[in-house]
DNA sequence: CACTAACACTTAGTACACTAACTATTAGGG
DNA sequence: CCCTAATAGTTAGTGTACTAAGTGTTAGTG
């Protein structure tokens, strides 16, 4: 393996781009979500719930790849924001079902413009996003081994 | 622009991927940062430094896209680790001189290690990482203007 | 040369994100 | 059936990140 005269050379260093890129983004994310009293976790949050709800903690987790310790306190917030309801599972007391309330549920229709408005200001054709979208993927996938 | 019929959902989402990702392979770094008593970021403080140094707060924050008051805290700890100095220069009392102890300097060697253990464990080829680096680039061009 | 604006950094406050330890509930084996 | 192990969430503690407000220093202008 050859990583060229200086390893740790910052301009070429992968985790370095992904770190700088990922912020980057979600700062355009963040006047768009701002005016909803949303981050952006919680928006990916809302986006796992409007593909399937209700459902547990768990897994919402599996899905965002998060920590169930990083979630107990962002799904708080998002009930007190009126967005999602919290209650035990009656089949298994263990288990949260996280729901959609009836403004989650409105948020969707809002929701749909920002990623119109987020591609536009990237500025970046379709093509060379979903391109990038892959590589990312494999990276996650070769994570995950 | 088409975004296909559901540009909410979240396996298409390039924002989703670039979070997952960069923190996927920060949690990479982890096990080879902490004998160092290391976190990432400060990883990534100290390639700057080993790059050019001594340095200012701001020009670090430049150089890593960061805010003085995400650096302010963070430099104190890579001081109290022993990997850092910090003092106001004597041109400019507004300026801090950020530099690297001995400890800091001898700790690049290590270091050096490190970048060919993340690659190995990633188990993707250079040729994939590096077309990675460039569509990252992108994406923070555009950001940036 | 005083005075105000600009600049460099720090502090406070909020919200992730992760590890480790803890609580409550359920499931499984003797 | 009891009792232990596994499971699902929560809490505590540390360390980013960001915005906004504050402090001290320098520069530029009347």
């Amino acid at each position: 393996m050859d990583l060229g005269p200086d390893p740790l050379a910052l301009d070429r260093q992968v985790c370095f781009a992904l770190s700088v890129a990922s912020r980057s983004v979600i700062a355009i994310y963040r006047p768009l979500l701002e005016p909803h009293g949303l981050t952006h976790p919680q928006y990916l949050v809302l986006l796992a719930l409007w593909q399937s709800s209700p459902r547990s903690v768990r897994d919402i987790g599996e899905t965002l790849r998060h920590e169930p310790a990083t979630l107990s306190p962002m799904l708080k917030r998002l009930e007190s924001l009126g967005y999602v309801t919290r209650r035990r599972a009656r089949a298994d007391e263990r288990q949260l079902e996280v729901d959609l309330t009836g403004a989650g549920r409105t948020l969707r229709a809002e929701a749909e413009k920002i990623p119109y408005r987020v591609v536009e200001k990237l500025g970046m054709s379709i093509e060379e996003l979903e391109a990038l979208h892959k590589a990312l993927s494999r990276v996650i996938a070769a994570t995950e081994r």
